[in-house]
DNA sequence: AGCACCATCCAAAGCGCTTTGGACTTCTCA
DNA sequence: TGAGAAGTCCAAAGCGCTTTGGATGGTGCT
């Protein structure tokens, strides 16, 4: 059933069903009913390629999300990203385009995205240094959000992030705190922008108290379980072994437990961690109390409100640059207490 | 620039500068290579719409993922298989169209995909027991493929699944060769077909051997890490606990394993596991040795066949219907051992 | 009565592509 | 040499919608 067949079914012209559909004003209240009845009645939906053609908008977000060309690994926060920014987009009746890509041709599947017009606009998913994303998609004037920022110092672009810095500075004071000073820091790849931005939190929280950092207690790669194990094992083995971790994610954080455990030793009493908690559904951290000490910020929210921006830049595309800072909760859990030097103290 | 700009600027017809571009035959090779150079140079994409409506397809394939309303909880493998479909329709020149959508409107959803025309075929994700999109999909006439299966007997639909029932006889098998008797199960939502099949699985061969399977021991639910841990606890702390688990996920899993090592128990040596691995990226069961026994197969592979599967059904809609039976490898790790009671006698 | 003004509807153009049905040239072979 | 066959190109229709620019008839007012 298509708007033709509709129009001649109700013996009208195929304006005044459009119309009448669409809410426009100049088709009688009656009319308008009964066009409505009739498409509900057959089933009618307009298609939604013709649709696009006519009005040019395609009522369609593009998401490309990077596959690590070295790892496959697909990064375990998207399925939570998705699921915040894909309510969002129900909501307002638009679809999500995603395309995952080998991350050494990213930029053809942009530029395809915008010379095809098969999408309104996209998220910048795991932004890196410097990101060359960013004025590739000015450049070709296809309307964004960045998941994350890129660079230092003033933003051109539209934005949702976290304090990561902030979160990993406070983080590494509660470890001061309870009287570490061996602290490790089981990063992320440290070509991501939040990569570097929790390490240099981390780097000014001990500098603050006359700690030097030690290269040898800061790793960073790509946050899978196997290399939070394997950190994790290596740093305790090592002659000076720190006592405290701070790790990027839940599921390298597991890895780094595993490792504890297997040396007999217990988290919150031998060894003390805090972690980052993107509050992933499958992978709570703790019903009641908290299994982790973290610094907490939902990467299910942060889907949502980068969703909101970009829709709201579509309808609105001479607006000023919008962005959204993010601060993370520090929730004390079970994974944290004093250093045993300071016990000892 | 469109394709008329382009054909104005060549002096040819728009005829045949899309023939030239799609190498029909009836253009000479002087002219097509002309048209090609200038399409590279002027940086020429087809709009993905307009072929759409010229040709009835999309060239675009939707997923919808089910957001469960009671858990919010976004199923974790859904990244995995994402990776690997995406991969096939990025080889294909296929797009992938993801609607996360709550479970209770989803029939909605299918029947827009179809009417509206926005995708030319779907995957269904998570059949449940008698899944009514199977027979809601073969009435609109969208080609599918269901990435389970659904209901007993001879299917008419085309599926990709592992062998559930197998792969958790197999592993019951090896626990109960063990010596291991009080066997638990914390499987997944037995609404849903894969986790009906892995009891049916684990039931038959506690029966060969003349186990009666306890209530007791069988849990169903989500499969969050949380889970894992509230149902291991429970059990273990009961008067006449498991010495043995069988788990549907290595998420849940570890949730097991935290709440074997909060009792200083330790998996392999007081306690027994075997696991269903999806091979998740950043889940990998260990490197050289498997950190659990498991019956493994990978979900992101599935995603493959699947998409493989759809796009051949959508080139040659008249053909048989068609199925793949994936056996689960069963790997020996370091989370099995012999049954405490078996080593006493 | 005569006029302007709404309210309500419609025909047709246009979005950017594919594809049908020729038209015109050049070859090939009896 | 002439007719049919290739080879090469083009004009125009059509995909299903939106939107522009009227047309028509009824209403209110002077």
């Amino acid at each position: 059933m298509n708007l033709k067949e509709l129009a001649a079914l109700l013996g009208l012209s195929q304006t005044t069903v459009s119309r009448a559909l669409n809410d426009y004003p100049e088709v009688s209240e009656i009319t308008r009913r009964r066009v409505k009845a009739a498409a509900r009645k057959n089933n009618y939906r307009p298609n939604a390629r013709a649709i696009g053609l006519a009005t040019g908008r395609t009522l369609c977000i593009g998401h490309v999300i990077p596959i690590s060309t070295r790892h496959e690994i697909v990064n375990p926060i998207f399925a939570d990203f998705i699921a915040g920014a894909g309510e969002v987009y129900s909501r307002n009746d638009y679809d999500m385009l995603l395309s995952v890509v080998a991350d050494d041709d990213e930029e053809r599947v942009y530029r395809d995205l915008a010379s095809r017009q098969s999408v309104d606009g996209v998220i910048i998913h795991g932004p890196r240094e410097n990101d060359p994303r960013v004025a590739l998609l000015q450049d070709v004037g296809l309307p964004f959000v960045v998941h994350g920022r890129t660079g230092t110092g003033p933003t051109s672009y539209n934005w949702v992030d976290v304090n990561n810095r902030r979160a990993f500075e406070r983080a590494t004071d509660l470890l001061l705190d309870l009287g570490h000073r061996r602290i490790a820091l089981v990063n992320g790849l440290e070509n991501m922008d939040f990569a570097i931005r929790r390490r240099e939190g981390f780097v000014a929280a001990l500098e603050k108290r006359g700690v030097a950092p030690d290269p040898a207690l800061m790793q960073s790669e790509e946050m899978t379980e196997f290399y939070g194990y394997r950190a994790a094992r290596q740093m305790l083995e090592a002659h000076n072994p720190p006592t405290a971790f701070l790790i990027s994610s839940m599921i390298t954080a597991i890895g780094v437990r595993r490792a504890v455990s297997e040396r007999d030793l217990k988290l919150g009493r031998d060894i003390s961690a805090v972690i980052h908690d993107d509050e992933l559904s499958y992978l709570r951290n703790g019903e009641d109390v908290p299994i982790f000490s973290a610094t907490r910020s939902s990467v299910r929210q942060a889907g949502q409100l980068c969703a909101e921006m970009l829709l709201e830049i579509i309808r609105n595309p001479e607006a000023e640059v919008r962005y959204r800072l993010l601060e993370a909760e520090l929730t004390l859990g079970m994974s944290t207490g004093p250093a045993p030097s300071a016990a000892r103290a």
